[in-house]
DNA sequence: ATAATATGCGTATACGTATACCCTATGGTC
DNA sequence: GACCATAGGGTATACGTATACGCATATTAT
C-alpha cells in the first residue's frame, strides 16, 4: 500500500495519506456506502487539500460512461459558414446550464457530419447521447436516424413531436402555436392570411404551424387559399424572395403568418419596398422570438417558445434515456408575443 | 495474440483478425514508420470493415493527451441567463469549425464559473487547453488568469492584445478600428464626437477603441472632451442609460462611437425618444456588426471584426503552445462598414 | 565473410479508476 | 458458546490503448 505523493495527485496518493487502499478512495469519493463516515470525511479532506480531482479519461474507461453529451447542428449550409440561426443559439445557454447542473459535459459541433457521425460520438465512447438540433433538409437525415436507433445510440432531437416516431422528440406545441397566431389576426379583422414558409413534409414544424393557422381561421368560418402559401425556409433572403412572390401573385391579402423570424424580417423588407404600410395594409406575426425582432419598424408580433423548458426537457429525456428510465415524448406550450406589427 | 471479435471492436479484434500483435495495430493507425505498407493497409482495411473506432478515453489515458479544448465563457450575469453576446456566437461557429478541421473536440460551458474552473478542465484531464472569451468584468480575473499561467494550464483568450502580458491574447486592432470610426466621422464634418463605452482599464478593448478614436480626432485637430465620454458595459440597457446620461449633460455633441453594438442600439433609441434625427442631428458608429445593425433605422454604420480569421487564430494560438511551439501574438485588422447611420 | 545498421514487429507494461470478490472483526441470535 | 449476518475495507483485475524495449531477419559497410 506505499507509494509517497507525486506530481499530479493520483487516487492512489491519497490512499497513501490516508492510510487506506485506493479503491477505498475511489468508494469514498463516489459515495459508496460500505465506506465509514469518519474515513469518508478524512479522505475528502485530503483530496480537498491536493486539489485531486478524478481522472476523466480513466473513470470513463473504466466505467462505460463519460458523463458527457454531444450537441449536433444540422442546419442548411448557408453562404457565411459561421451563421448560426439566432433561435437555436439561444438554446445553447439553456442546454449548457442543465448541463452543468447535472455534473455533464458539453461536446459541440456544427459541422454538417459526413456519413459516420453517427459513429463519431458514441462508438469512440466520446458521449453518452447526442443532442440534435436543425432545421435542415428533414428527410435526408431520416435515414440516419434510423441508423442511430438500430445501433442504440441514446440521442434526443428538437422537432415536430411524433411526426415519424423515430428516436425521442421534444418540441413547441407548434400547432397550438399556429392556432394562437391564427385566431390574433382573425380577431384584428384579417381574413385573407398568407403563410410563409414549407407546408411540405420536409419540415414538419413548419407544416405544424401551418396547421395550426388554418385550424384558427376554419375556426373563425374561414377557408385557406392555398394561393396565399409559398415555401420559404428560415432565412431572411428567403423570406425577402417568398414575399415579393406573394406580391407578384394575383390573391390579394392583409396579413402574413412566418414560419420564423427571419422568413419575417425578409418579408417586412419587401413589403416595405412595395410600399405597403405595416400593420394597417398587411398585419405579420413571426416565430422564434429572436431578438431583432424588437427592433425591427414595426416591432414584430411573434411567437416564443420556451428556451430554458427546452433545454431542460431535452437534457432530461436525453439522459433519462442514458440510464433507461421510462420517458415520455413532451411537448412545450409557445405564446403569442403581441407587438406592433399586429396592432392596429 | 488468441481473442476472437466480440462486440464493439478493439484494437485487440483486429490483431486477431491481421494475425499480428495489438501494438501494431495501434501503430499502423496511427501512422507510425516502423509499420510496413502491406501490413498497414491490410489493417485499415479490417478496421474499416469493423467499423472500428479508437476509444478515445483509452487512448486519452494512455498519451495524456485528450485532443480536445475547453471553450468558456465570461460574461456579465445578465437578467436571461441564456443571453449570450451574440457577437461572441458568431465566433463559435469558426471555433467549431477549425477544431474539427483539426481533429479536435470542443467542450463548452456557459457557467460563471466558481473558484476553481482551472482545475476542472485541465487537471482532470478534459482537456488539453483552454479558450477564454468574455467581456466580462476583467480586473476581476486577472488573478485567476495568473493562477492558470501558474499551474503550466495551456491557454488563450480573446482580448485587448498587449494589456498585461498574462498567457496569449489574440484581438482585434482595437485603436486601429477606433482611429478609422473617428476619421470616417471627422470626415462627415462631425468634430462633438461622444464615446459610450468603458474608458477605465476595467474593459481594455473599450479603453482602446476610445483611445483610437481620440488619436483620429487630434490628428484632424481637435480635442476630445471628457465630458462627452460615458461609462457602459455592452448591452443595449447600458447603451440606452448611457446616452440619456449624454443627453442630459450640458455638453452638445453631433456623434456618438458606441464601443459595441448593444450600446449602439440602446442609445439609438434614447435618441429617438429625444426627438433626434439620426444621422442628421447625431451621427452614430457601433463596434461588431451583429446582425440586428442591419435591422435598425436608420441602419448602422459599424465596425466589423474577422471573425473567422479570429476562430481560427484563437485555435492555432493554442494549439501552437500545447505542442510546445513559439506563438506569438497577434492582431486582426477590423473594418469599417458603412451604412444609414453615418450617411450624411 | 563479419560486424554494424536498419526494418518490422512481438513482449511487457503503464495510464488511473471502478468493481467483483474475498476476508476479518464485530454484534446479535438461539 | 457455536452460528450467521453485517459492516468496513483489502486484493486482484479489467477497461483499451500507446510506448519503451528487445529480438529476429534483412541490409549494408568493411
Amino acid at each position: 500500500m506505499g507509494r509517497p505523493p507525486s506530481a499530479k495527485p493520483t487516487s492512489f496518493d491519497i490512499a497513501y495519506l490516508a492510510g487506506v487502499s485506493q479503491p477505498t478512495v475511489s468508494r469514498a469519493l463516489r459515495g459508496s456506502k460500505s465506506v465509514s463516515a469518519a474515513t469518508r470525511a478524512n479522505i475528502e479532506r485530503i483530496a480537498r487539500e491536493l486539489n485531486y480531482t478524478v481522472d476523466k479519461n480513466a473513470s470513463s474507461l473504466r466505467s462505460q460512461r463519460t458523463h458527457t453529451l454531444a450537441l449536433l447542428f444540422f442546419e442548411d449550409p448557408t453562404p457565411d459558414e459561421s451563421m448560426i440561426n439566432p433561435f437555436f443559439l439561444s438554446m445553447l445557454g439553456s442546454i449548457t446550464r442543465e448541463c452543468a447542473l447535472r455534473g455533464y459535459d458539453l461536446l459541440i459541433s456544427f459541422q454538417q457530419m459526413h456519413n459516420d457521425w453517427h459513429v463519431a460520438y458514441q462508438d469512440s465512447h466520446r458521449s453518452d447521447g447526442i443532442i440534435l438540433l436543425g432545421y435542415g433538409d428533414y428527410q435526408l437525415y431520416l435515414t440516419k436516424l434510423e441508423h442511430l436507433v438500430e445501433m442504440g445510440t441514446n440521442f434526443v432531437r428538437w422537432g415536430s413531436v411524433s411526426d415519424d416516431g423515430i428516436g425521442l422528440t421534444v418540441g413547441s406545441d407548434n400547432v397550438g402555436a399556429g392556432e394562437q397566431a391564427g385566431a390574433h389576426l382573425v380577431e384584428i379583422g384579417r381574413r385573407a392570411i398568407a403563410f410563409l414558409g414549407d407546408a411540405s413534409d420536409h419540415a414538419p414544424e413548419f407544416q405544424d404551424r401551418y396547421t395550426g393557422l388554418c385550424r384558427a381561421m376554419r375556426a373563425a368560418g374561414i377557408s385557406p387559399d392555398p394561393a396565399l402559401q409559398r415555401d420559404a425556409v428560415s432565412s431572411e433572403a428567403s423570406g425577402y424572395a417568398a414575399a415579393q412572390s406573394l406580391l407578384a401573385g394575383r390573391a390579394s391579402f392583409d396579413a402574413i403568418f412566418a414560419a420564423s423570424d427571419l422568413i419575417a424580417i425578409g418579408a417586412m423588407r419587401a413589403l416595405a419596398e412595395a410600399g405597403l404600410k405595416l400593420p394597417q395594409d398587411v398585419a405579420i406575426i413571426g416565430f422564434d422570438d429572436i431578438p431583432a425582432a424588437t427592433l425591427t419598424s414595426p416591432t414584430l408580433t411573434t411567437v416564443m417558445q420556451d428556451m430554458k423548458g427546452a433545454g431542460t426537457l431535452l437534457v432530461d429525456a436525453l439522459l433519462a434515456s442514458i440510464d433507461g428510465r421510462p420517458v415520455e415524448q413532451r411537448v412545450l406550450p409557445a405564446r403569442l408575443i403581441k407587438r406592433q406589427s399586429t396592432a392596429v
